[in-house]
DNA sequence: CATGGTTGGATAGTGCCAGTATCCAAAGGA
DNA sequence: TCCTTTGGATACTGGCACTATCCAACCATG
């Protein structure tokens, strides 16, 4: 299919198309004659996910280029990729040293003991720089977020991962598998923090009397 | 305490606290003379939470305004003011009518009986546009998201409800309560997200043979 | 063979948003 | 008195996600 038809079935604008392509989010098309390229189900599939990963994920086009580079990267083996998406994704906000933040991350270190997290310590994940920025900023306000606290989060956090796992479990193809970790671990964050709003209305319309 | 004050205990700089007083996000201090105004302890705290909205929270500041107004708006009573900062929170995607939505918006009803949260449709929550968009999202990408799905998102919703509340009564102040219900709305999300970020890498690990 | 509309690619421009720099008159301290 | 500091008004900056314009090559039609 011509550029046109990939716009049209996608709802993406051809100048936004030609921007992605730009930007290595797309692979070109297979080009046909010096103004023409033929663009294929792969290409509007893969379209599709960026967009997801764009607007749904609020996901800045440079880390989502990140993204889809390292989950097609086939010199690592499939484990890695599936933790490769997972690493490309948070821009880390440059812990400080300031005296919440050093609270926070003996917080955080007394947590994932708790939870028998190992491995945490000598290859950091990226996800720490936010989790410890974002209890920092809780000390900061004086609400308690100790280990006790954060251990409820993080053992429902354990239970999402192995729902979240057994769908990409169920991918017949290692590609498969790959893309759908990317996909879940990004549109599902939408999903959960949506249904726990809904939560907390309901929760407080329970306990506050909701009339 | 004058601006530079305010400015070096929050860490935020001078230029940036005028740009918040300017965009109503922080009360004016009292004004001294012509040329002074007098900050205190309330304005203090205030500007930590409008920073951790916005840092953290990544909360336009246009919403952050509405939040905040909301949540000292006197007028309301107690249980409506703290939804009503929830209320100002999301900017609703302006759901579209596409196969994918109507498919999304059905699953979302679906699980909303399942999971007995009644209430939903007569004023629907502003959370429920992302959720569906969300969900709409990944049927475009072929992804399992039915009810049943959903469901197990959704309890694990419900129980941070539980969690999240009981901090929220723990205040003893109905204004504390209602500052709480916002801080723990927004700041506990990135903790969420990157716990359950941790738990796929431990997940995954386990399953595909961490080394 | 003309020819007029369409195509894809290169380039420059737009709008928004969060923050920043500059300027100014009035205060306050040495 | 003089010189720095203060708070407020105004205009500017930089980053980002697009978007509009231009252009030569292509293709279908008469």
């Amino acid at each position: 299919m011509r550029l046109a038809e990939l716009s049209e079935r996608s709802g993406v604008s051809t100048a936004t198309i030609k921007y992605y392509l730009r930007e290595g989010l797309l692979q070109p098309g297979r080009r046909v004659t010096a103004t023409q390229a033929a663009y294929d189900e792969a290409h509007l599939r893969r379209l599709r996910l960026v967009r997801a990963l764009i607007q749904i994920g609020k996901m800045p086009v440079a880390v989502a280029r990140e993204v889809i580079g390292a989950a097609e990267d086939t010199s690592l083996d499939h484990h890695l990729r599936l933790g490769a998406a997972t690493r490309a994704l948070p821009q880390e906000p440059a812990a400080a040293d300031d005296e919440a933040t050093v609270t926070a991350r003996r917080s955080v270190d007394a947590l994932l003991e708790q939870l028998g997290w190992q491995g945490m310590r000598d290859e950091p994940a990226p996800a720490l720089g936010p989790l410890v920025a974002s209890v920092a900023a809780l000390v900061r306000l004086g609400y308690p977020c100790d280990a006790a606290h954060l251990l409820p989060y993080g053992r429902i956090a354990a239970e999402l991962a192995v729902v979240d796992l057994d769908v990409v479990e169920e991918q017949p193809t290692p590609a498969g598998q790959i893309e759908a970790a990317v996909a879940l671990t990004v549109l599902y964050e939408p999903v959960l923090l949506s249904l726990r709003r809904l939560a907390h209305v309901q929760e407080s319309a329970r306990r506050f009397g909701g009339g």
